[in-house]
DNA sequence: TAATGGGTGCACT
DNA sequence: AAGTGCACCCATT
């Protein structure tokens, strides 16, 4: 069982060196395929709570990625999946004549978190996909809507007083115009202990303190998350892929840097504030000072602009609204040869990236929550999937936290 | 007011004139334009039910539309609004490589039917509009959704013994192969008598019978709707609208002549009986006789395949599953000229349709049901808007139709 | 709720 | 012809 979980995950770089080659001589075919291959990089979250249905699964989720900047929505859901993805922004660009292409429904960023529940393991898988965004990630935006107050509201219901001062320290950051810095997901991926320990069910390495008092979003901005690089002299050149699209597009929109996603506020008026009258901020910045770098190096919640080869700043006001965006991914290589390689990818305009992906559909690999259901199809070969330790940035409530240890260990390890 | 009302009217052919040379000269451009234009002619269903709420529009508007083949959903609904289009078609077109360019949500088809309540009139107005369909209307296959068996056994608790008969007939005819001819809505328009009787809310000039026993959708096979000519000296040659996605189909698809679409039943097995057992055939053809050409000449039920200078006949098996269709469009011209023209129209294929109609958005006139609400604007104007008598498709209730007649005729005449 | 992908009705915003 | 959030579906394997 051990062995053929690893024989699955050591499929990646396979059909990494067998298509590499090809692919890096970019005909503008493959190159999508390229695209899609390497932006359907699933990445695990795993220590997921006992949800009795589907509804809990989006408020725990914004638990996460709220801080983050990215607002989720349902896309789909039934009993059995809910598939996540970016809030629609309404823009007044789609009042701009020139973008009328862009019709209803455009399908503007990549980004998913799927849902899934496993019957087998009784228990939910969450898997987020396409770990790219198409916009900008505003935390200052997101406290404006609906959605975050009625979040925040159900935070006071629930007596979670960790997430609330968590919540409520970003608004404070936000209404004060102050640089909100939430990175991007991405994850170093050894892929050794979790998946002899668990077979595909990444558990977590690290076991944090139900009590812990440090502030999980404070990010050390002098760092920057790096996955281990075992092997660098195997490392292939670094991949920058663009679309036709750009020669259309402003220039200034695409920057030649590896960049870290961040969100700036933008508007610091009383406004902000409206929903923080309530809000006690004496002890606001009394617990911030310990940085959460004790998940066993798993993952460093830090930022640096100065990482690849040619580096230089991201223009903090950029002229495009919907500025292409530069992010860093850790493509996981096997067990094995444990040779991570650093994608500098390039998020094309708006819905270039969405057919991008999807005119490769067929060639991508099918992602997959629980990747050892088909034992003979090695599906997970060619997920590259990532186990994202997101704990960092999620405080559980203590009771979501022990029915999550209550889950028979004989149902994970069959 | 009468005055005004006309004045609106009489604006169309202005319209019409100034623009109508220059796109008679069709670049790529106005192509599109006059597509847009002639297609967006608004049909008002006129006497129309008192409706407690928005949900009982759509049963109405089902025993109008099922007749004919046009299987409607609603796109999008508020307490003031409800617009109704064709249902999807779940082909496995969709699975074709070839056609993964219309993705999700495609606009296949542009006919729609809104539904808007005006306040000053306290009712609900209800016009059809892009009176054009990109698919085959198959009543055979609607009998078989369940959406249909539910309207089916609604109108059964309603006690609707006429729609109830009706339906059955044209059920039973499906199952037995018979060709089903339904007409396309088309209408001769003179707009005369209506329009100073209710000032743009279009009064029926027929009152049918309550009680009449003719059979609502036998339809004369041998005579066909016309729109009056009073000047046919000064029709323009018939335009041919053709998109360049021409040659990229089939062209078989395309026919040069006239044609008014018909739906044939396919299946004609056990099947297709499965719901009239418990009906009663004993009467089944002995009331369908009558012509119902009793409407005072407005408008003719009926199907001519030899309409236009040339004209054949359309196959009854066409290969391309969403073969092109020719439709006739009445236009209607001023009360003043009185010069109604026959468009022949072509329909491009699937969303080339949708795209021609909304490029020209900007340009086509804004639908608006309570045309007169703002008096200044004069949009209807430029609507085209023809007046559907399509009481002979339908059998009110009794109650439905005092309802109707309950209105205060202060408020309509006002 | 086999797992997993997607379509689309339709009411909320 | 509001755009889209969400859920009830269906399809394939
Ligand atoms: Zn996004
Ligand atoms: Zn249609």
């Amino acid at each position: 069982m051990t062995a053929k979980s690893i024989k699955s995950i050591t499929s990646v770089p396979i059909s990494m060196s067998k298509t590499g080659k090809m692919r890096l001589t970019a005909s503008p075919d493959n190159l999508a395929s390229m695209m899609s291959r390497d932006q359907n990089k699933l990445i695990h979250l795993d220590p997921v709570p006992f949800f009795k249905d589907r509804h809990e699964i989006k408020p725990w989720l914004q638990k996460i990625f709220y801080p983050q900047g990215i607002d989720i929505v349902i896309e789909r859901s039934d009993s059995g999946k809910v598939t996540f993805k970016c809030r629609s922004v309404r823009s007044n660009m789609r009042l701009n004549p020139e973008f009328k292409s862009t019709s209803s429904r455009s399908h503007a960023c990549p980004f998913r978190i799927r849902a899934a529940f496993s019957v087998r393991l009784q228990k939910w898988n969450v898997v987020v996909m396409n770990n790219i965004h198409a916009h900008e990630l505003r935390f200052d935006l997101i406290t404006k809507t609906d959605d975050y107050k009625k979040f925040k509201e159900t935070l006071r219901q629930k007596r979670d007083e960790k997430a609330i001062k968590t919540f409520d320290e970003l608004e404070y950051k936000a209404s004060l115009n102050l640089p909100l810095v939430t990175p991007i997901i991405s994850c170093d991926c050894g892929l050794t202990k979790e998946i002899e320990a668990s077979n595909n069910i990444f558990l977590p390495i690290s076991n944090p303190s139900l009590t812990s008092k440090k502030s999980v979003l404070k990010a050390n901005k002098n760092s920057v998350s790096k996955a281990k690089s075992k092997q660098p002299e195997n490392s292939k050149p670094g991949l920058r892929l663009k679309t036709q699209l750009d020669s259309t597009l402003d220039a200034t929109g695409f920057l030649d840097d590896i960049k870290v996603q961040s969100a700036f506020v933008s508007t610091g008026n009383a406004e902000s504030l409206m929903d923080l009258n309530e809000i006690d901020f004496t002890n606001m910045f009394n617990n911030n000072s310990a940085i959460p770098n004790s998940n066993q190096g798993l993952m460093d919640f830090s930022v640096d602009p100065i990482t690849g080869p040619s580096s230089s700043l991201f223009p903090s006001t950029p002229i495009e609204p919907f500025s292409q965006n530069n992010v860093t991914l850790a493509i996981s290589e096997s067990i094995a040869s444990s040779s991570p390689n650093f994608m500098e990818m390039k998020a094309p305009y708006e819905d270039e990236i969405m057919d991008l992906l999807k005119d490769n559909k067929s060639n991508a690999p099918t992602s997959d929550t629980d990747i050892n259901t088909d034992l003979g199809k090695d599906i997970s070969g060619s997920l590259g999937m990532l186990n994202y330790n997101y704990e960092a940035l999620l405080q559980f409530n203590d009771n979501e936290f022990s029915e999550l240890k209550s889950i028979d260990p004989a149902l994970i390890s069959k």
